[in-house]
RNA sequence: GGCCCCGUCGUCUAGAGGCCUAGGACACGGCCCUUUCAAGGCCGCGACACGGGUUCGAAUCCCGUCGGGGUCACCA
């Protein structure tokens, strides 16, 4: 049975590599039939691990990728929060010390710290001398009652070499003597990643350690104490990181404002902050950003639209498919053929991707998302009226794919405000109905034709408008600008004539009116 | 700096010695369509880091150079 995991911080956030990373795991655990399971890295023993856990597990939820055991889900290797696992890494260090593969250790950090500059300034690798090693019992009461600190060290071996095959790389190889005593034990007795890291995969089974690139240096030290401890290795696959936009240097939440100077990341980043004020969020750019998976759902991407960009950062299936179902995913994914090279993070890409998941998704499931963006801009009730929600309909159904996030709806709300509250863009306002000496003539005679037409479905609509540019002699874009901005406010928007019929004669008329009056005719 | 990893269009990638005049996608540019904005259609721009080998033949194999990155914690 394949098991995978990934093991998140309750850090407060889900970092769109992070995502990437977990889903490679979760892809290779469905496509084998085995299990993926959570596993949550809380050894800092932050105060408020709940709270700073929800925004992730929300995220894994949101995007569907279901976890087998984890929080929330117990099963047989219980508990899955290293902070609840203190006693079993103690015994784990008891056995190493016992077994002669790790010591305490009394160094000071300072001596610590001259020791590596010796090493520096004499160009040579840095390798601890053990001075402060206390090989017995005797030593270690001397040492303390010195009043120094111990803490507990591996014993690495200083000759020979590690050996293991990565799935992605391929044999590796490195010297024990580039290994450090790494410490796996403080002296407060709490224990470090290293340790429980193995200890962990271990008691949860798992058989593929799925994992960023930047942990292949962890990998001797972590095979070390695997092996101290008389443990089956796992298999290894060490995947490229995800690189920032435009570069090859690592992600990283912190850089944001560096990114922000990015064109592409800055109107990703512009057009979700938009669509966040217009609904009343209040976001910070270190919290909500094309980084964070957050960012994604708030605005109104599909999460199959994200897991279709990432699944294609860093692996590919051949030449020319692009479009998986989550389905083909599962079944065409394989470590053979995830790429060594680190993939930069491109978010018009994804954007590319959310497009076209976004026009595939038929009117119903689309008006579904886009609702809640009205409600929550107290436009629409909650529920909404049957007569609410057929417009809406009718604007999802016309505006098409012009909405590319659900969030993207807010650019139609001319059409659930009340006619008087209809914001006028002054710029199109005065280009198409105050500049051109005929526009307000024309409007008020169009409208004298509306007023007398008894269908007002677009096709009719249509050919109502185009007689009257015949019968006036005049240019369509004369009359046709002018009537958009008098019903919609704006000078852009979805068919003139869909826009009429959706709004109906009565609001038709009465936003000429209005437009008519202000132009004081 | 030590150790390790990586190197095909701007970006994601295909490519396992001849199928490569290097394919696809995003982005970009142009044209068409068009009542605006989108969408769509067509066309275009654009890469094997470099140098040596090996071979009849190299993007693919070998060596070197250069370049980029990761990591060197009592973080994870």
């Amino acid at each position: 049975m394949v098991r995978t995991r990934f093991a998140p911080s309750p850090t407060g956030y889900l970092h769109i590599g992070g995502v990437r990373t977990a889903f490679f795991n979760w892809l290779f655990a469905r496509h084998h039939g085995g299990q993926f399971i959570l596993r949550i890295d809380d050894t800092d023993q932050q105060r408020n691990i709940a709270e700073a856990l929800e925004p992730i597990l929300n995220g894994f939820r949101w995007l569907g990728l279901n976890w087998d055991e984890g929080p929330g889900i117990e099963g047989p290797h219980a508990p899955y929060y290293q902070s609840q696992k203190l006693p079993r890494y103690q015994e784990a260090v008891r056995q190493l010390l016992e077994r002669g593969l790790a010591y305490h250790d009394y160094a000071t950090p300072e001596e610590l710290k001259a020791e590596r500059e010796a090493a520096e300034k004499e160009k040579r690798p840095f390798l601890y001398s053990r001075k402060w090693m206390a090989e017995s019992a005797a030593d270690r009461a001397r040492l303390e009652s010195a009043g120094r600190q111990g803490v507990v060290r591996l014993k690495m071996a200083r000759e020979g070499t590690c050996r293991f095959v990565d799935h992605i790389r391929g044999e590796m190889a490195v010297a024990w003597t580039h290994e450090q005593d790494h410490v796996i034990q403080r002296a407060d007795g709490t224990v470090l990643y290293n340790l429980a890291n193995v200890i962990d995969d271990y008691d949860m089974g798992i058989t593929h350690v799925i994992r960023a690139e930047e942990h292949l240096s962890n990998t001797a030290r972590q095979i070390f104490i695997a092996q101290g401890l008389g443990y089956p290795l796992p298999e290894y696959a060490h995947v490229p990181f995800v690189a920032e936009p435009g570069s090859k240097n690592k992600l990283s939440k912190r850089k944001i404002s560096q990114y922000l100077k990015n064109a592409d990341f800055k109107k990703i980043y512009d057009h979700g902050q938009a669509i966040a004020q217009a609904i009343g969020l209040t976001t910070s750019a270190d919290t909500f950003n094309p980084v964070i998976v957050d960012f994604y759902e708030r605005v109104g991407y599909l999460p199959e639209a994200i897991l279709n960009y990432l699944v294609l950062l860093g692996w590919s299936l051949d030449d020319r498919s692009e479009m998986f179902t989550l389905d083909e995913m599962i079944a065409n994914f394989s470590l053979e053929r995830v790429n060594k090279a680190p993939a930069s993070f491109d978010c018009k890409k994804l954007w590319a991707f959310q497009e076209r998941y976004m026009q595939a998704l038929p009117v119903e499931p689309k008006t579904a998302r886009v609702l809640p963006y009205l409600q929550q801009r107290g436009l629409l009730a909650q529920p909404a009226t049957a007569h609410q929600l057929a417009r809406l309909r009718q604007v999802v159904q016309a505006a098409n794919e012009r909405i590319k996030v659900a969030g993207d709806i807010l650019d139609y709300l001319d059409f659930f405000l009340a006619d008087d509250q209809v914001p006028y863009d002054e710029s199109a306002f005065e280009k198409r109905l105050r500049k051109p000496p005929e526009a307000a003539g024309l409007l008020r005679k169009f409208r004298a034709c509306l007023a007398t037409t008894e269908s007002f479905a677009a096709p009719a609509l249509e050919g109502l408008l185009n007689q009257f540019v015949q019968t006036e002699g005049i240019q369509i874009g004369q009359i046709i600008h002018a009537v958009r901005v008098a019903i919609t406010g704006k000078a852009v928007g979805f068919g003139l004539f869909d826009a009429l019929a959706i709004l109906g004669k009565e609001q038709s008329l009465a936003r000429i009116d209005r437009t008519l009056q202000r132009l004081g005719s």
